[in-house]
DNA sequence: GGCATGTGTAAGTCTGAACTTACATGCTTC
DNA sequence: GAAGCATGTAAGTTCAGACTTACACATGCC
C-alpha cells in the first residue's frame, strides 16, 4: 500500500461529519435523503462526503429502484479494517520511494 | 475513546508531510533542524506538523542539551497502534452521544 | 565581534476543502 | 399540471490549515 492510498483512507476518515456518516450507515444500509435527514446535514454536502468515502472504499453506493418507482441511492459500509501504527506508515512511505525508483516496472 | 480524540489522531496522521515525518522518526530519534534537512522542509512548517503530531500523541518531544551546549529538541515516536474499522468508529461516535446525555456524571 | 548552528514565534499569503443556495431532472399521486 | 420526494450538479462563499518569510534569542568557535 502506497502512502497515497493510505492517505485517501486516512484523510477520508479524519473528519467529524464523515465519522458520523460511517457510524450511521454501520447501522444498516440507507439512501441518501434519509441519511441526510438523520444527520441533519444538507444533501449536497452529504453527497460530497459520501463521494469521498466511496473513493476511499469505506462505503459502497448503489442506485436502486424502489417499489413505487423512485430512484434511491443506497449506501452501505465497505469492508475495511486498517491498522494505524509505525509499521504501516513506514511501509507505505517506503512503498512510495520504491515506486519512484521503479521507473520502468523493474522490481528490486 | 470519543470521536474527538479519535479525530485528533486521524486528522494528524491524514497528511502526506506528517506521514513522512513519522516514517523518518521511526528510524530513530532526531532533532528538529536535522529532521527538517532530511525532509527538505522549512523548519517552521515542520514545527507546525510536529506540534500537531505531538498533540495526537504520535510523537514525543524533549528538549535536551548537546555536549557542546546547543539546545536540541529531539522527537521520537510515541507508542500508538490504532485500529480503524466500523467497530472503532461506531464506538467513538457512540461515546460522544453518551457524553452529551451524561450531563452530571451519571452513567447509563 | 562575527559567523555558524540551534530553538521558538509572529505575521502574512494562499490554496483547497467544507458548506450553502439554487436549479435541472425524473417519477409518482392527487 | 401541480405537489411531493428522490437524485445529481453547478456556482458561489467562507474558513481553516498549510506554507513562507522574517525576526528574536542563545551558544560555541574562529
Amino acid at each position: 500500500m502506497t502512502s497515497e492510498e493510505l492517505l485517501v483512507v486516512l484523510a477520508a476518515v479524519g473528519h467529524a461529519q464523515r465519522l458520523r456518516v460511517i457510524a450511521e450507515i454501520a447501522g444498516g444500509r440507507m439512501y441518501v435523503s434519509e441519511l441526510a435527514r438523520r444527520l441533519k446535514m444538507s444533501r449536497p454536502l452529504l453527497y460530497m462526503h459520501l463521494e469521498r468515502l466511496e473513493k476511499a472504499g469505506l462505503v459502497v453506493g448503489s442506485l436502486e429502484l424502489s417499489e413505487d418507482g423512485k430512484a434511491l441511492k443506497y449506501f452501505e459500509l465497505g469492508p475495511f479494517d486498517l491498522r494505524v501504527n509505525a509499521e504501516t506508515i513506514v511501509a507505505a512511505v517506503a512503498a512510495d520511494a520504491a515506486r519512484h525508483s521503479d521507473v520502468k516496472g523493474n522490481r528490486t
